[in-house]
RNA sequence: GUGGCCAUAGUUCAGUUGGUUAGAAUGCCAGGUUGUGGCCCUGGAUGUCGUGGGUUCGAGUCCCACUGGCCACCCCA
């Protein structure tokens, strides 16, 4: 094979595609019916658009990007992820000025140069949303119920909603230089990713997955513990909200986000059908993201959720197998004389609004039933030169086996009923 | 980026201690029914055995490298 799609990206083929097409429909839907609406951003932006608002030293950035210069010599990179641009889309079009709260959300592909394997991709596809403008923990509520809401819609219930509080510019300092001394005194003993970390971004020293860092740092000072009133107060608002929107959660103090622009709130939505790759949604609150883009002062919360890993659920449990697109008549010639007939035919119920497929490959009678057999279409009708004299076909039901002649000035509204 | 496993018809896979023309199932095409799909029967087509090198009289099989896939680490959607 002389061409292949590039490692970590994948094809969807046309047997996936409705599937594709049926959870797209859904969840815009849901975003429909919580008032969000939809934006949609360049797949390229400047590379410093990211490197500002995801952070410097985070994964994303610092090994993950796929970053290029184009012929101008710019740097630019493709979207690792969506809400670095939808700010920037906010502050360049000003649309915070025509409204006090903006609710936008996207469907769209990322890119991240990271070693393929189960659940994670080159390129993947997310669906996300933001709401820009409000510093309310309400807001906060209502994201995440938004997202629980789509997994809803697939049956999907038995995921887990860890949330954390990881503090603001006032509070969050002052905890991790109390962490940072905490992690110095044990850090021989950490992982080297950890040691690393204890500089660079503490708190991420906690979310390690390292057994052994795990046990070393399990009586360490959580942030929850050390947040300030505000966002003590706010982290409580939003508990007690989605108590009341019925919505269970487990508050993890060790959730830490691979994304540095977050302040207060931080959720992620985990499964336990995927797999090591177990996030099937993640987000935040953005509160200072706004202002360090460049744009006026303005507090935002938003999340982002895989679509190859919905996915993958939505495979595993047999979910939308029957979802099929397919022709609601199928015309057969029964001879060569009558073949130009079904075409021109075919032609017409199109333009009348019917799905209609006839035989293209000179076949035989019986090679177009199984085509059309193949194809599910609904009905086969069956002309030939004795038909066509008298102005009457054989429609045949292919469900239920039946078939009856008809005048053919009859087909399109026996099809139409 | 690191590691483990893997790579043979369109697909899923078999292929003996290295030995002649590389198989099965399924799918595809055709016929059985010269005007009728699905089930059944019969027949047919299809492989650079991932790529490149090496060992050997001889390699799908052994060795090396590369590429790719899967899974895990890491990280995350």
């Amino acid at each position: 094979m002389t061409f292949k799609s590039i490692r970590g990206t994948k094809d969807i083929l046309p047997s996936e595609t409705p599937r594709w097409q049926y959870v797209e429909s859904v969840v815009r839907t849901v975003f429909h019916r919580f008032n969000y609406k939809e934006i949609r951003t360049p797949v390229f932006e400047q590379t410093s658009l990211f490197a500002r608002s995801i952070g410097e030293l985070t994964d994303i950035v610092g090994k993950e990007m796929y970053t290029f210069t184009d012929r101008s010599d710019d740097s630019l990179t493709l979207k690792p992820e969506g809400t670095a641009s939808v700010i920037r889309a906010f502050i360049q079009n000003n649309l915070g000025e025509s409204q006090p709260l903006v609710k936008v959300y996207y469907l769209s592909p990322m890119f991240r140069q990271e070693r393929p394997q189960a659940g994670r991709l080159r390129q993947f596809h997310q669906f996300g949303a933001e709401a820009i403008g409000s510093s309310f923990a309400e807001t906060d509520a209502e994201v995440i119920a938004m997202a629980i809401e789509i997994y809803r819609q697939f049956s999907i219930v038995n995921c887990e909603l860890k949330i954390n509080s990881v503090g603001c510019e006032k509070c969050r300092p002052l905890y991790k230089k109390t962490l940072q001394t905490e992690l110095r005194k044990i850090a021989l003993q950490l992982s080297p990713d950890s040691q690393r970390r204890i500089e660079e971004n503490p708190m991420r020293v906690l979310d390690s997955k390292n057994e052994n860092d795990i046990r070393l740092t399990a009586s360490m000072p959580l942030i929850t513990d050390h947040l300030c009133e505000e966002c003590s107060s706010h982290f409580e608002k939003v508990k007690s909200l989605l108590t009341s929107f019925h919505i269970s959660y487990i508050v993890d103090g060790r959730l830490v986000r691979g994304l540095d622009y977050y302040t207060k709130t931080a959720f992620e939505l985990t499964s336990n059908e995927l797999g090591s790759q177990d996030a099937l949604a993640g987000g935040g609150r953005y509160d200072l993201l706004t202002q360090e883009l460049g744009g006026k002062p303005t507090p935002g919360i938003g999340f982002a959720a895989g679509i190859e890993r919905l996915m993958m659920i939505i495979e595993k449990k047999k979910l939308l197998n029957d979802l099929d697109i397919h022709p609601t008549i199928f015309l057969a010639a029964a001879d060569t004389t009558s073949r130009a007939w079904t075409l021109e035919k075919t032609i017409a119920l199109r333009t009348q609004g019917i799905a209609a497929e006839a035989d293209f490959l000179n076949r035989s009678l019986k090679a177009q039933m199984r085509e059309a057999d193949r194809q599910n279409a609904a009905f086969v009708l069956v002309v030939g030169a004795e038909e066509l004299n008298k102005q009457t076909a054989v429609l045949k039901n292919l469900r239920v086996k039946e078939e009856r002649e008809i005048p053919l000035a009859a087909l399109a509204k026996i099809l139409t009923e």
